[in-house]
DNA sequence: TTGTATGCGTTATCAG
DNA sequence: CTGATAACGCATACAA
């Protein structure tokens, strides 16, 4: 049996207002009857029920965060700095895991909502854009790292793909990279489309002519690539620097240069994106570019918060500046 | 503003009592207005209020999970396992990072059991053992990995440490290898306990000697143990074979190995724990020990709302068999 | 400083 | 088939 405010209120001979005082610290009372109440509390090992405060009080210390793959090193990271964050602000975190799925994921948005949630942080997710209408009620959201359909109804945090991609692509060049590749995965996230601007941007800059056929190569995640890959290399005898979209395709290719006794970074420089840690496993070690995950959790925290209280408000964007980590695939 | 039942049942012409009805199928009502009130709550986008839900009904079809640290492969692989299953089964997921933190993890259960979540599910934790007791109502949980203090309370999961140690030391054993070794972290968990033990187990199956300065090497975590290392590999030179506790440790001793030219396997075998993803990605790829999570996992969902409902006891312990993944690190 | 009474949104009982 | 109403546990306006 569980007890409630009223078997406390009955045992300290107080009434229930009171006890809900002493329990919220409201202050109204006085010392005694504070101290006669959290003993009774205590002996009774009494706990509020959530359910019934946030019914009362339609706050419920909770935030929701939406997460499209918590197996992901970059995503899992990032949840759980925001929920280190969170926990310490006494808030609680109701981590989802979307798995990519539209279907789960609107699932899930109005779980949240039922459940009273006092914000959500929307991190990526399956489809370029998010928007979080037609719902009854207002609920404050952050956008990491996928454009919200309508900017005017959020906050949103992104690291510079743009910039963090032309620093790769010039890092490459600096290094004497005349004939540079970018390799892609298939379907193109919003993210990964800013880096393959950025890297257009900086053959154009540097006046190297850019084709599809010679300058990208797709590859597909889980499939075997080794077909595509091989032909890619026989037509392609003079690729000299690769700028991977991401880490889990740069180390892909570093595998598969090894077999064909590619050296590298003798024959090809190699530069990925986003600091996973595999990327410190693979010899030679991976030159990346890496996101700021500290800042980019911190961000959305703090503006969630604000936007809570009322303190912040939507409209605006955050990018957050990447870094080259500067490692051996690279001269 | 938000709609309530009360909204819906004014605008249909109905009671609350019917809409209730209604939303949750139980029958007693025509055809109608059932109709009806379904297209009001369509056209309104009216959701339940799960706490007010909760509140009457103490069912929360949740289900809270206690993760140590979700940025770990094995956990978050879990973890991402039960979510997907509890999902389909229309239960939503709370997960709570608790750090490797008591009082993290006090925090979370208490939060947990205010919000009045029908079952808990505990992996691994801070201590190496886990009871949940002295609460005011007793919550069905399930401990995977971790030994609960009190097996009667709960239903206990684990992998076969013990006999996949066994497995991996034998499996080095039968590849010629002499003078084995082990390799552990500092603080061990109950399953590293397992994993030495099972180690022990077959040196003295094969009649070789156990001592602890030349059988056993201790790393610690985040930490540089290339000093401890190098001494160590000075004074054994006989090391043919390492058995590493977990995929973590013995990429450490890879990397370490290759710095030295050691060369792996010809010079040293090596066989880890895990099977975690970094572990394809070294060179050479590492053979292992991996642990069914798809099986570790079904075993946890499908438990704990056996106990939910009533259809299962508690007082079990379940073991799970490993396997070896055979790699390039072992001859 | 304390207590009474009301309502949050739901479900379930009971009467019709 | 339908409706009125009480109760879940809590916080608060108001009265004392």
């Amino acid at each position: 049996m569980n007890y409630s405010i009223k078997d406390i209120a009955k045992k300290c001979g107080v009434s229930t207002a009171t006890v809900s005082r002493v329990i919220n610290n409201k202050g109204k009372y006085s010392k005694e009857t504070e101290a006669k109440v959290l003993k009774v509390i205590n002996d009774l090992g009494y706990k509020v029920n959530s359910n019934a405060q946030t019914l009362r009080t339609k706050i419920s210390k909770t935030i929701g965060i939406l997460v499209p793959d918590i197996n992901n090193h970059f995503f899992s990271d990032i949840v759980q700095k925001i929920e280190k964050l969170l926990f310490d602000l006494e808030y609680s975190t109701i981590i989802c895991n979307t798995d990519r799925n539209q279907v789960k994921e609107n699932n899930y948005l109005n779980i949240l909502e039922s459940k009273n949630v006092d914000g959500l942080i929307i991190i990526s997710g399956s489809s370029n854009s998010f928007s979080f209408e037609g719902k009854q009620k207002y609920i404050p959201y952050i956008c990491i790292d996928r454009e919200p359909f309508e900017f005017s109804n959020t906050i949103f945090i992104s690291s510079n793909h743009l910039k963090g991609a032309e620093d790769a692509t010039r890092f490459l060049i600096n290094k004497g990279v005349k004939h540079p590749l970018i390799v892609l995965p298939k379907k193109l996230s919003i993210s990964s489309e800013s880096r393959l601007e950025g890297f257009k941007n900086v053959l154009k800059e540097y006046s190297i002519s850019f084709s599809e056929e010679t300058n990208t190569l797709v590859l597909s995640y889980n499939n075997d690539n080794s077909d595509i890959l091989q032909k890619f290399f026989n037509n392609n005898h003079k690729v000299d620097g690769i700028f991977a979209v991401n880490d889990n395709l740069a180390i892909e290719i570093i595998k598969f240069l090894k077999l064909f006794n590619i050296r590298v970074p003798d024959d090809i420089q190699i530069v990925g994106f986003d600091n996973i840690p595999a990327s410190k496993i693979i010899s030679p070690e991976l030159t990346t570019v890496s996101q700021n995950t500290n800042q980019i959790s911190e961000y959305a925290v703090n503006k969630i918060i604000d936007l809570i209280n009322g303190k912040a408000k939507t409209g605006t964007t955050i990018i957050v500046p990447t870094k080259i980590i500067e490692r051996n695939s690279t001269k």
